[in-house]
RNA sequence: GUGGAUGUAGCUCAGUCGGUUAGAGCACCAGGUUGUGGCCCUGGGGGUCGGGGGUUCGAGUCCCCUCAUUCACCCCA
């Protein structure tokens, strides 16, 4: 077949047993941010622009790699490109401030940026993420650290490393960035082009180049200006999360892509992944719900993209599979095959039949190929009240009673038959 | 946005120097066995060789453009 009708460029099609495989990490994300006290959130897969725009004025992200769009009431709307804003938005629109705090939100939900796909960089990618709003102490930053790891930890990744570090706050960040810039305005001329870039555009991304390392080494360290609230903090996060037993040590480099972050900012990777591809990543925003027309509440969260953390994962997580069971039937049995199989799935039992009216040689092999057991309706055994109970992998096989209880009862004691 | 690689059946790939009707394995369907899958045998369906243009008597093959996939950079999940 050939058609024109691809998918469009940086998405993908989730076919089994890949998306079996991702329906299994949804609901370990899922339960294990229930355990840690979070309600899911749902928000709409669109914002009004003004949403993404007001929070990311300098980054990519809303920058330069927007799927947005004018509808026809002449509305400015964007696909959500991230997860923070849109949830910090129905936070403040909602009125959970007004809530028992802190509040406790988590998303599976699929995001939208116009990029050059690569390895593990779609253009449509899913994220599992949580955001915790109504907490200036470091317990909430570790709280989310503790439940981003727990969900890697649960799916079968044995020890994360939080690499983390803090930006400062609105009081000692200037000063930072100031003598940064200063001091990397005495290499201007000598750096990568991506670096002269930074140097004007966004000069704390000067900390991650790959390039210029041997001027990096020189620079000035972020930690000597952090106020004194801040070091607390900082170290606070570290102390906590460390107290657990979680791998967590400061990486000087790390900086992150949206303006909002305050503090703490955190990322965890994967070896297999190559170095620069982060699982998931974090951090606090004191600013973001005030931006966004709410109260100063401050609120810190993280952002997990699922085809990476899938990918990280390899076999650790493999698709789940229950035994399942299919009716099989002579010719001119198909009315009765289709009532056993009904009867089998109102019992709570997995079941399908041949709805192509094969030959039985034709829906045995069919079965062979999607469950384990079939049950053989017709002849002489149905006239006596009877089928034939087939386990597909050891070939072994058995007549019992057609009563629909006994053959429920006979697929779920299989194992006690010897079958 | 920048740079590289690759596009032939559902999948993995052959296809010589440009030459007849484009092949294989796997997968799928049917038959061999009108009551038994897997192994085996036989047969079948499925391709405008990514698309467009050009060169040529003749293009899957050579040239140009384009689209897509993929990898890296930027950035990010």
């Amino acid at each position: 077949m050939r058609t024109e009708l691809k998918r469009p460029r940086g998405t993908q099609d989730l076919l089994a047993p890949e998306s079996l495989r991702v329906e299994r990490f949804r609901r370990l994300a899922f339960d294990t941010a229930r355990h840690y006290g979070f309600d899911p959130i749902e928000t709409p897969a669109f914002e009004q622009s003004a949403v993404f725009l007001k929070v990311g004025e300098s980054t990519d992200v809303v920058q330069h790699e927007r799927y947005a769009f004018t509808d026809a009431g002449g509305v400015e709307l964007t696909l959500r490109p991230e997860g923070t804003a849109a949830v910090a938005r129905a936070y403040v629109e909602n009125g959970l401030y007004n809530a028992p705090q802190p509040v406790r939100l988590f998303y599976w939900a699929p995001m939208f940026r116009r990029e050059r796909p690569q390895a593990l960089r779609y253009r449509q990618h899913t994220q599992f993420g949580a955001e915790l709003f109504g907490v200036e102490d470091a317990s909430a930053d570790a709280e989310i650290m503790l439940l981003s790891t727990a969900v890697v930890i649960r799916a079968g990744l044995s020890h994360p490393v939080i690499r983390a570090n803090s930006l400062g706050c609105s009081l000692c960040r200037p000063a930072y960035r100031s003598a940064l810039v200063q001091y990397y305005e005495g290499f201007r001329g000598q750096l990568c082009q991506d670096c002269e870039r930074r140097l004007d555009q966004n000069p704390l991304r000067l900390l991650d180049c790959k390039v210029d390392q041997a001027v990096r080494e020189g620079s000035p360290d972020l930690s000597l200006f952090w106020c004194p609230e801040c070091r607390r903090h900082f170290e606070r996060v570290i102390e906590l999360v460390g107290a657990t037993g979680r791998l967590i040590e400061r990486d000087p480099h790390l900086v992150r892509g949206f303006d909002y972050y305050t503090r703490t900012v955190f990322e965890v990777g994967h070896p297999e992944l190559g170095n620069g591809t982060a699982l998931f990543g974090g951090g606090r925003y004191d600013g973001l719900v005030e931006l966004l027309d709410g109260p100063k509440v401050p609120g810190v969260g993280f952002g997990m993209g699922s085809e990476r953390l899938l990918a990280a994962l390899g076999t650790r997580l493999s698709a789940s599979s229950q035994p399942s069971s299919y009716v099989a039937y002579l010719p001119g049995f198909q009315g009765q095959a289709w009532i056993v199989a009904e009867s089998l799935r109102v019992r709570g039992l997995p079941c399908q039949t041949d709805l192509l009216q094969r030959s039985l040689k034709a829906q045995l092999r069919d079965a062979s190929r999607r469950v384990q057991y079939v049950l053989i309706v017709g002849g002489e055994e149905w006239a006596e009240g009877k089928l034939t109970v087939k386990n597909l992998e050891s070939g072994a096989q058995h007549v019992v009673s057609a009563d629909p209880d006994d053959v429920a009862q006979v697929l779920v004691h299989e194992g006690a038959l010897g079958l």
